[in-house]
DNA sequence: CTTCTACAATTTGGCTCCGTACGGTCCGGC
DNA sequence: GCCGGACCGTACGGAGCCAAATTGTAGAAG
């Protein structure tokens, strides 16, 4: 890996540069190898088990959810994926024109909508995601089994911390202002 | 955290759907719960304290290369970014208009263009880091500093892999089969 | 029955990011 | 001097993504 500079020398960059300030180095450590590795996993699967298939990895997430789950309504979808209504959306169309997912309303209340799996849906979820599986255990190689079960466990208490205290945490820092508009996306019509 | 569904559950519905298709459970785990921390972390620090300075996720990480790197290289900055030289092409030209960022040619090799903070990137990057820490702090609250060091170990050792051995593997899993082009992007000439 | 309210998905606008393809510039070797 | 290679910049085309605005349904209140 040329170019990858190291963490902890990153450290002492930072300590040098803040003087006095107390920062935390360990906590700093983790945040920035899950960054790091989370962008070298999906594009290590990109560009090997998914690009053959001509899915994203937002697209397999998607596939994988429902395939998974079953037939689901798209706001869960859209949650367990991690992305907006809005963007789920566009995903499904997509997978919609390609015939990998059916879309339902729903018998009883008629503002949902549920997202399923067609056949030829299922069938590439059965074959894909055995050469999925095969990869994650390729890039976690050098963890034996114990070692990926802790560390699973700390980074679930990690999502755990964010989403039990985040929303607090976010309204106690922001302490009354308000929460600066994102300066992309559309224009409030006022 | 509503909706989240237990990955130990799916690991169950993956069971049932592949019958005797032996899968990697706690790889898969590792690696679903890499993402869905990612994703959380990136969304409670732009939140929090990149949105008040209408700052990106990208666009923090990359002034803090610069920050922490002193004045380098575009290509050594896209590349500890993690985004491609394109990319940082314009998300450097976005930062030079608001006058955090400043770009000079290389004094010797005329091809190579240096990307360095100003005075005002300097100010910024040291009033915002340590509020970018504190969060990094806060979403590991529930680790202790020797579990830290223990997950971020464990997760270097993911990206070492992948960084030294994923080149070879992708070529082998292909295996002759040319590489399957990404389907968006610009369209070959020819 | 009508209206109002809540909530759902979708649409729309704006931005980000990637991968590809060129074009320009510079370096090094022949 | 010329050519191949490396590098940056620019320009697309395309997918993702979010948040506001819109549309449509359900259900309650009048």
């Amino acid at each position: 890996m040329p170019g990858q500079r190291s963490i902890i020398e990153a450290e002492k960059l930072v300590e040098a540069k803040l003087g006095g300030v107390p920062i935390g180095h360990d906590q700093m450590a983790v945040v920035a190898n899950i960054h790091r590795v989370a962008a070298a996993v999906r594009q290590h699967l990109e560009n090997s088990v998914l690009r053959g298939s001509d899915l994203t990895w937002t697209a397999f997430v998607v596939l994988w959810v429902i395939w998974i789950w079953g037939e689901s309504e798209t706001r869960y979808v859209a949650e367990e994926v991690g992305i907006s209504k809005g963007t789920l959306t566009g995903v499904a169309r997509t997978l919609e024109s390609r015939g990998l997912v059916r879309r339902a309303g729903h018998p009883e209340d008629g503002r949902l909508v549920l997202l399923g799996l067609t056949t030829e849906g299922e069938a590439l979820m059965h074959r894909l995601f055995p050469q999925f599986n095969a990869e994650e255990v390729f890039v976690t190689q050098r963890l034996d089994a114990e070692e990926c079960r802790r560390t699973a466990e700390m980074l679930r208490r990690i999502v755990v911390q964010v989403e039990t205290h985040g929303e607090e945490r976010r309204a106690a820092l922001l302490d009354g202002a308000e929460p600066a508009p994102r300066r992309s996306g559309r224009r409030s019509k006022s």
